[in-house]
DNA sequence: TCTAATGTACTATCCCCACA
DNA sequence: TGTGGGGATAGTACATTAGA
């Protein structure tokens, strides 16, 4: 045997105890759901980021290929070189798809849309600092789509909100043309979600993607990516024509939300629909409560009122009664009209009340009398 | 047009370290 | 103590470029 291949053998006993990691199945499901990716793609993906001291950790980029050749020859993964100049891209393998338990074919590499394709991951890592936690993929959603159902324009993926938001991912590389875009988002316009139901399944790719695809295909927005300024104009221009041909939104408020960004460097959308949503929610609540109180205020006033109304009823005479009524109605006629109901109940509670205060002065006057003779005959 | 130099993606190997 | 992972480095394969 050859000092090289004994090393070759060293070697493949060495690969034969591969152990596979959690971050190999991070890697195998990464590129399962994508499709195919590149070795750079990769290495963000899995091999660099940030530590507990803030600062950006990163392997080697032979540590990269090399263990990604140990995927490769353990079956999960397959390389495949493209162009020249280019990095090639691997694909999960049939048992790389098993492994991940997902029930997808294998990727085929197509060149008409390969620039599109991996700079859709190129995005989706970007706009998830890397993790591609609460991204989902089209390749995913066209996996649920049954035969019959419909969910309309499928996206280049969808980003979600911690609340449970729902933002469909487009990808403009190409462009197209001005009544295109409009038919795109008259179409995002018909599965435009009002609210987010409080059952939403909020973080869960797995549910939220049953959910969209069970709703058929209703999202909270769409954000936009271009690299032409010129293009973004139009579909921005298309869209503001959409909004305006439509009312919608949620408790007076307009969240048919369009997001036109630039690719680079991407920014994901403003996930605030939820909060939006539970403040309007709890604002509501609050008035709610309020004019309950205010209700409950207002009975109770009523109750206090028609006890006075009866205790002065009783307290007066009928002639009294009679007096205060007519000289209600002398008053209002010298304006003009005749009392209301409410004026003459309010009229017999006003002369109930004086004659009560009448009636307590005379009381402290003859007590007062009577205290001033028991002090003189006292001789005090 | 041929050929050597160069560039780029990727591999092989050695060696050290951490961990079970 | 055996084993896998990762850094460092040398090497391979292939395409492109530049110069004779």
């Amino acid at each position: 045997m050859s000092h090289k291949s004994a090393r070759n053998s060293r070697i493949a006993k060495k690969s034969s105890g591969f152990r596979l990691q959690d971050r190999d199945l991070r890697i195998a499901r990464f590129v399962a759901v994508h499709g195919y990716v590149t070795t750079p793609q990769l290495k963000l993906f899995a091999f660099e980021g940030w530590n507990d001291w803030g600062s950006w950790e990163s392997v080697s980029e032979q540590a990269v290929y090399r263990r990604l050749k140990v995927l490769c020859d353990a079956g999960l993964l397959e390389h495949q070189r493209t162009w020249y100049g280019d990095h090639g891209i691997y694909r999960a393998t049939r048992g790389g798809l098993e492994a991940v338990g997902l029930d997808l074919a294998p990727a085929r590499l197509d060149r008409r849309d390969y620039e599109h394709d991996l700079r859709v991951v190129d995005l989706a890592l970007g706009l998830t600092d890397y993790s591609c936690d609460g991204w989902i993929t089209e390749r995913l959603i066209r996996s649920r789509i049954r035969p019959g159902m419909s969910i309309g324009r499928v996206p280049d993926g969808l980003i979600l909100g911690p609340g449970g938001e729902r933002w469909a991912v487009e990808l403009e590389v190409s462009g197209k043309e001005a009544q295109r875009y409009y038919d795109v988002c008259d179409r995002y316009a018909d599965r435009h979600r009002d609210r987010i139901p409080d059952d939403s399944p909020g973080w869960d790719p797995e549910e939220q993607l049953d959910d969209y695809v069970g709703s058929g295909g209703e999202v909270d927005g769409v954000v936009w990516y271009f690299f032409s300024d010129k293009k973004r104009r139009r579909a921005l221009a298309a869209a503001e024509g959409v909004i305006a041909n439509r009312h919608v939104g949620y408790d007076g408020t307009d969240h048919l939300h369009f997001r036109f960004n630039g690719a680079d460097p991407p920014s994901p959308p403003l996930l605030e629909k939820w909060e939006e949503q539970r403040l309007a929610e709890r604002e509501a609540q609050e008035r709610e409560r309020r004019r309950r109180e205010e209700e409950h205020r207002r009975r109770e006033a009523q109750a206090r009122r028609r006890k006075l109304y009866q205790r002065a009823w009783n307290y007066l005479t009928e002639k009294e009664r009679e007096r205060a009524v007519k000289d209600l109605v002398d008053e209002t006629m010298r304006h003009g009209r005749h009392p209301s109901e409410e004026e003459k109940r309010q009229a017999i509670i006003d002369a109930g009340r004086a004659k009560h205060r009448s009636d307590r002065e005379r009381e402290e006057r003859k007590r007062r009398r009577k205290d001033a003779v028991r002090r003189f005959l006292s001789g005090q």
